[in-house]
RNA sequence: CGGGACGUGGCGCAGCCUGGUAGCGCACGCGCUUUGGGAGCGCGGGGUCGUCAGUUCGAAUCUGACCGUCCCGACCA
C-alpha cells in the first residue's frame, strides 16, 4: 500500500487539551479524532489497531468455546426495571416517537438473562458461553484522558451460563486463562487483582490492570507477588504501636484541639494511639447519622464505607454533629453517645485491641484509654484505606501501591440476573433450578490506549507486532528506490505482511519522523546505497541500530524479523 | 455534582489589561531548487474571533447569559 493513498493526518504539536501520553500520541499520530466529550472516531490507522486487538480477543474467546453473537444497543427500559438497574445514573435514557421508554445498553447482563430464559430449557443445554463486540453507552460524570474514559465504547462482553456454582467457577477460571493469554499476546504489562463487584453485584470479581501513571485506579501489590488487589477492597496488616498497660478511661482537657495531628502533638503520643471519628449521613430516606471509627493515622476508604453502610453517604454537617453528640466536631468519640442516637456504629477491626485516645463528646476534652468491648462496641468492618509499606495479611510481604488502567474484568454473578428474569432450567430430577451467570468484559479501545501508555518513547508509539496497524514501513528515497520498494511490498504482502511504502513527496526527515510517530514495528529505508552497494537498511522501532541487508536477502530478512 | 481553566483559519499560539478595518509559526495550493532525520526562495488561498444579548460612533477586546472543551475531587471496559 502506498502512503500517498492513505489518510495519515499526523500532527507536529501535541493537542492542547491532552494530558495523558496515549491521548497525545494517538491524536498526533492520526489514529483517533474527537467528536465530542468522551466521543471518539477511530480513523483508518486507529481502526486497524483496534481491529487487530479485537481479533486477538476473538481468537482466545473462540478457543475456550465461547460463541460470538450480537445483541442490540437499544433496549426497552422495562428490561432494566426487572433488575432494578434502570436507576443507575450512568444509564442513558430516551423515548421513541410513541413515547415508549428506551435505554442505551451500558452492559448486557439483562439481555443475556432474557435469552437464557427464552432458550435454555434443560441441564443438557448447559454450560453455555456467549460473547459479542458491542457498543456500550454510559453517561459518565467525567469523560477523561482521551480513550481512557469515554461515554461510548466498544466492549467485548462475554457471559457464561452454568447449572451451579461449581460450573460457574469453572467458566470463570476458563475466562481468567483466556484473559491472561489475551493480554500476553497484546504485549501489555498487567496485574490480575481482586476487585469490588460494583454495580454488577455478585460474589467474586477480578480486574486486569495495566500499570500506568495515567491510570485512575490504585492497586495494592505485595513485593513477593502473592497478593494483589484494588485498594477498594485491599486489606493489610497495620503496624502496631506499643499500647502499654490497660488503664481505666479518664478525661483530659484538650483546649482547642480538633485534629489528630494536634492531639498527638499536644499529649506527646504516637498518632497510632489515637482514634478518629468520621460522621456521615446515608443518602437515603431512612435518615440518621453513622459514626465510623478508624485509627488516628488511618484514612477511611469511601467505597469500603459505602459498602459497609449499604449505599452512598455524605459528610455530616457541624449542626448535625452537635445535635447528635452534643459536642463540636473534633471532639467526637464512641463513648457516652446517647442511646439510640446513632443509626450505625462502624469500627475498623484495627481498633479491636488496645487502648486509645479518643473524642470525649465534650468540647475541648478527650478520653484516655478507650478500649473496644470494655468502653464501647460497634460493628467491626474493615473500612480503612491500605497504605504503602503495610504488610500483606498472608505472607507479611510489604505492599506497594501503583496506578493502573482497568482494561478488563471478570465477575461471578451468581443467580441474581437469572432470578430477576426467570432464567431457569430443569435438572435430572425435573426440578426447576436457577442458571448461574458470570460476565467478563474487556475494553478494546481502552486496551489500545493502555498499550500506547506503556509502549512509546519521545518520538512516538512503539506497537507490539500483534496490534500494529502495519507490519513494515518502507521509506524509499529516490526513483529507483521507489521501484524496489514496490517490489518488496508485493513480496511481503503476498507472504501476509501489511506494508506501507511511504511514497509521499516529503523530505526524508519528515517521513522518518512520521514513521516513528506512527510506531510501525519494522522500518525499511531504501536510499542511495541500493545502487551503490546493493543494500537496504532495516530498523526495528524502539530497538537496536539499523542493519544493512543485501537486496536479495531483504524479503527473507524482514519475514524473519516480523516472525520473531 | 463541587472547584479551576480555556474557546481567535486544519494544528499550535499572540492580540484582549489600555475598544479604532485580525496577526505569527506549522500545515495547505502553484512555480523553481532540494532529497538518509521535521529543506530553501517566491507567489497565493483560507478566519461570522464559540453563540446570543447589552454598553459604545465603533467590540476579538468591556458586561451578562448560554453553549462547548479540558483539568482536579465522588463512579467504571
Amino acid at each position: 500500500m502506498r502512503a500517498s493513498r492513505l489518510l495519515l493526518p499526523t500532527l507536529r504539536d501535541d493537542p492542547a487539551d491532552a494530558v495523558a501520553a496515549s491521548h497525545k500520541l494517538l491524536v498526533r499520530a492520526g489514529y483517533v479524532r474527537q467528536v465530542g466529550s468522551g466521543l471518539w472516531s477511530f480513523m483508518p490507522l486507529g481502526f486497524r489497531t483496534l481491529t487487530r486487538t479485537m481479533q486477538v480477543i476473538r481468537e482466545e474467546m473462540d478457543a475456550i468455546g465461547c460463541q460470538e453473537l450480537l445483541m442490540p444497543i437499544m433496549h426497552p427500559e422495562e428490561l432494566w426495571r426487572q433488575t432494578g438497574r434502570n436507576m443507575i445514573p450512568e444509564l442513558f435514557k430516551l423515548q421513541d416517537r410513541k413515547g415508549s421508554e428506551l435505554v442505551l445498553a451500558m452492559t448486557h447482563e439483562e439481555t443475556v438473562a432474557l435469552h437464557a430464559a427464552g432458550e435454555i430449557r434443560s441441564y443438557r443445554d448447559l454450560p453455555q458461553c456467549w460473547y459479542q463486540f458491542q457498543t456500550k453507552a454510559r453517561d459518565e460524570p467525567r469523560p477523561q484522558g482521551g480513550l481512557l474514559r469515554t461515554r461510548e465504547f466498544i466492549m467485548k462482553d462475554a457471559y457464561s451460563l452454568d447449572r451451579d456454582e461449581a460450573g460457574l467457577q469453572a467458566s470463570y477460571a476458563a475466562q481468567a486463562g483466556a484473559y491472561r493469554r489475551i493480554f500476553d499476546r497484546l504485549g501489555l504489562q498487567y496485574y490480575e487483582v481482586d476487585s469490588d463487584v460494583g454495580m454488577m453485584g455478585g460474589s467474586a470479581a477480578m480486574e486486569y490492570m495495566a500499570p500506568s501513571p495515567a491510570g485512575e485506579d490504585r492497586i495494592a501489590l505485595s513485593e513477593d507477588g502473592s497478593y494483589s488487589a484494588n485498594v477498594e477492597l485491599a486489606v493489610s496488616r497495620a503496624t502496631l504501636p506499643d499500647f502499654g498497660p490497660s488503664e481505666p478511661t479518664h478525661e483530659i482537657e484538650t483546649p482547642g484541639i480538633t485534629t489528630i495531628d494536634q492531639l498527638a502533638e499536644f499529649v506527646g503520643r504516637d498518632p497510632r494511639l489515637t482514634m478518629k471519628a468520621v460522621i456521615v449521613v446515608p443518602e437515603d430516606e431512612q435518615g440518621g447519622v453513622v459514626l465510623a471509627l478508624v485509627r488516628g493515622d488511618h484514612r477511611v476508604h469511601d467505597l469500603k464505607l459505602t459498602r459497609a453502610i449499604g449505599g452512598p453517604f455524605r459528610p455530616a454537617t457541624p449542626e448535625e454533629i452537635r445535635n447528635v453528640f452534643g459536642a463540636e466536631p473534633g471532639s467526637i468519640g464512641a463513648v457516652g453517645v446517647r442511646e439510640g442516637a446513632l443509626r450505625d456504629l462502624i469500627v475498623d477491626p484495627v481498633l479491636e485491641h488496645g487502648g486509645y485516645l479518643a473524642g470525649a463528646n465534650r468540647t475541648g476534652w478527650h478520653l484516655h484509654g478507650v478500649e473496644y468491648g470494655r468502653d464501647f462496641t460497634g460493628r467491626l468492618v474493615d473500612i480503612r484505606h491500605v497504605e504503602a509499606g503495610e504488610l500483606s495479611v498472608e505472607t507479611g510481604s510489604p505492599l506497594r501501591i501503583e496506578s493502573a488502567i482497568e482494561v478488563g474484568n471478570i465477575f461471578q454473578l451468581g443467580t441474581r440476573y437469572a432470578d430477576a428474569l426467570g432464567a431457569t432450567y430443569l435438572d435430572e430430577n425435573s426440578v426447576e433450578q436457577s442458571i448461574w451467570m458470570g460476565s467478563y468484559g474487556i475494553g478494546p479501545a481502552r486496551t489500545v490506549a493502555a498499550i500506547a501508555e506503556q509502549c512509546h518513547d519521545e518520538k512516538g508509539l512503539i506497537w507490539p507486532a500483534s496490534v500494529a496497524p502495519y507490519d513494515v514501513w518502507i521509506t524509499p528515497i529516490g526513483e529507483a528506490a521507489l521501484a524496489f520498494a514496490d517490489t518488496l511490498d508485493r513480496e511481503l504482502s503476498s507472504a501476509g505482511l501489511a506494508v506501507v511504502v511511504d511514497d509521499r513527496d516529503l523530505s526524508p526527515g519528515v517521513r522518518f519522523a512520521d514513521a516513528d510517530l506512527i510506531g510501525v514495528p519494522l522500518r525499511v529505508t531504501i536510499g542511495k546505497r541500493l545502487e551503490k552497494d546493493g543494500v537496504i537498511s532495516i530498523k526495528r522501532r524502539g530497538g537496536a541500530d539499523e542493519v544493512d541487508v543485501p537486496v536479495e536477502d531483504a524479503a527473507e530478512a524482514l519475514l524473519a524479523f516480523s516472525g520473531s
